[in-house]
DNA sequence: CGGCCTTTGTCCTGGGTGAGGAGAAAGTCG
DNA sequence: CGACTTTCTCCTCACCCAGGACAAAGGCCG
């Protein structure tokens, strides 16, 4: 099943790979456009690429006045494979060489159950979109998992989340079984390089990307390169402080974010008020599903449901309260906001504004839009794709 | 007074100049082992340098088991000047080529006299350090203001704490007095250049520098590189919230960490707690000198004055708690606290690091040395002479 | 003190690279 | 249909640079 041994040769060809992969089908001259080599050089550096087969040619271009040009694309057979695993779900993803989503499966699963379980699942849901005709074999994979990540070796680290995960060889091991090149990273690092290729944040060099799930994480981004922290555990923001003496939460210590607000949080408190009876429309819904989710607020909010509304609000509140301090400390040029709670939209989003806008400095938030992710769902495949695209589309 | 119009004609050359800057005198085939090139590249590149003046021959090297090799190091006569602006005084060095600093003037003087009032002062400064014998000239400046900087023009922008200085071209204008290049940044970042070059923070790569002086601000390093934010505001840390509904802070909001620690708060706490008949020590040192500063409660606090140490206590706290949050978010490898109020010493940093250790995950902690800077008075000024020196040091 | 080894520095050459000109091919526009 | 534009290929020439050969300079040991 190995696919894909070529690979750049230097930089250039690496640039060309990721100038084709991010622009498209492309023709030799606008290429010659964009990278500053001499007319000969170019040539021969594509003619390399088109000998190695990562490129291929893709008929003529349109015309910009004069003769017309021979289109270059990549290979249309290559194939990547995005996983994102999250807390409570998994979502596998088959895209080509320019990161386009081909096809994708979502099956909840709770990622406690270990690595051995998530794995077998993975591996039969990347089989399946393999069987449907998507795929014939993955010329590599990224995959993201909700906790930190040594980089460079592929391997979770302490994840307070999935402590069975603690060391696991998950870069080795899904490279075994695919028989192809893997990257691994923490789940919100994906998801923002996934805007930062896909959606919102393209064209952005510096900025943040907050993912608030059943837990809360943050994607750094900085010149354009994701930041990870010297242990990998850059981002982690659940755990900031924002009530003194607040909640207790499973790490320990009270008033953490992640206690007051995050998926989990706002699925208690909205059971909490169901049960004390300051909310029919809840107490409605639990009575039907047994649980509340965060679905389930979403729901209720947009059906007018004042408790629901004030639980988001709050909610937004800390976060934006987190989002400010981070605003001054980084002044990013965009925050991006994603994860399973965007379902509460625009409630969330108003709350966290009004708190950013409100707390911090003018000359940080003075052009700063904070808005929601582009990508949904896609946006962690897309960035897996695009992690190990980054990887096999550089010098070796 | 021009000087140096020499610059590094490539890459090479300025990976050459930035190792005798930081290695001091070295030998060719030292720098040979360190560059990865051909002894003949490395011998042309050499002469060439040695051929602008740049660089000089500096006698015979220590033998290595063989024939000597001939030593060549930076010119002696170069010449940087590093300008300190801080709130309410001025720093300004000479420093040779490897940014050892040969000689130092610190002035009291209050930043809201305006950019025309320094400005003199700071030519005054240099004019003396020139007239000492220490320099016939500069090649380059670095200056740093208590500000946000539009760092490639070399502008403060909406600086708080100094509005005369909103939009003055402080780059151009000392460039013209000086008749040399300079760079400008905003204090902090240069303060952790300063211990990045020649203090604690020598090679680690991702730090945070937390000055804490009549404000509070922080400079972050990013793979080696000060990150400045896109609109040069990175940083700015004083006015996230610690305490909400907290005290009224210049800016217009509550509960700022400066409105509650900083040099400035200090002061003003330490004088209502002697009149408020707390702390005889305190008291006695305000009957004398009609106002108290940091310095004075530092005194106390070292003479055992328990009001005074509960208020460095309580100071640390607050930075802590904000230095937690910013351990937990960027993961750095090492903290380095300095400005004014480093004569606070070991209280403060215990009360930090306790505050640290206890509020941030010990996966971001475990391996975190929380330490005072090194440089003291001269970190500003080293960053300032490194700043401008990166600047000249590279292919032009 | 004298051979032998190590290190350093210089010279030279051969392979490789890449910039840019010339000109052919392919289109557009009037 | 002809003049102009754009694209692409070929070719040449200058430059660069890695590495070998060799000379110079010094240490080490008997």
């Amino acid at each position: 099943m190995r696919r894909m041994t070529a690979r750049p040769a230097n930089a250039h060809q690496a640039r060309l790979l990721r100038l084709l992969r991010d622009g498209g089908p492309n023709s030799r001259a606008q290429l010659g456009d964009q990278v500053d080599l001499s007319r000969s050089k170019l040539a021969v550096e594509v003619d390399r690429l088109l000998e190695t087969g990562l490129v291929v040619a893709d008929g003529l271009a349109a015309s910009r006045g004069g003769r017309r040009s021979h289109n270059i694309r990549l290979a249309p057979g290559l194939r990547f494979l995005g996983v994102d695993i999250g807390a409570t779900s998994v979502d596998v993803a088959v895209t080509n060489a320019e990161l386009e989503v081909l096809g994708h499966l979502n099956q909840p699963m709770d990622v406690r159950e270990g690595p051995v379980a998530v794995f077998e699942q993975v591996l039969a849901m990347a089989a399946k979109l393999r069987a449907s005709g998507l795929a014939e074999g993955f010329d590599g994979a990224g995959i993201g998992v909700p906790g930190p990540v040594r980089f460079p070796e592929g391997v979770p680290v302490a994840p307070p989340i999935m402590p069975g995960w603690d060391g696991f060889p998950v870069r080795e091991a899904l490279s075994q079984e695919l028989g192809c090149p893997v990257m691994v990273d923490n789940d919100v690092n994906l998801m923002a390089m996934g805007e930062q290729h896909a959606g919102v944040a393209r064209s952005v060099g510096d900025f943040l990307c907050v993912k608030i799930g059943t837990g809360i994480g943050c994607g750094i981004v900085v010149g354009g390169e994701v930041h990870r922290g010297v242990t990998g555990s850059a981002g982690d923001i659940g755990h900031i402080q924002v009530v003194p003496d607040g909640r207790p939460c499973a790490c320990g210590n009270r008033g953490c974010l992640e206690a007051h607000f995050s998926g989990a949080a706002l699925a208690r408190d909205a059971e909490d008020a169901a049960r004390g009876g300051h909310s029919a429309e809840l107490a409605a819904r639990l009575e039907g599903a047994g649980r509340l989710t965060a679905a389930d607020v979403a729901a209720a909010a947009s059906a007018g449901d004042a408790t629901s509304l004030e639980l988001i609000r709050e909610g937004g509140n800390h976060v934006g309260q987190v989002i400010a301090a981070l605003v001054s400390f980084f002044n990013p040029g965009l925050v991006v906001i994603g994860g399973g709670v965007t379902g509460l939209g625009h409630t969330l989003l108003a709350s966290v504004r009004t708190q950013v806008y409100r707390t911090s400095l003018p000359l940080a938030t003075g052009n700063l839009p904070i808005v929601l992710g582009e990508l949904g769902q896609l946006a962690g495949v897309t960035g897996a794709a695009r992690l190990i695209s980054d990887h096999l589309f550089s010098p070796a």
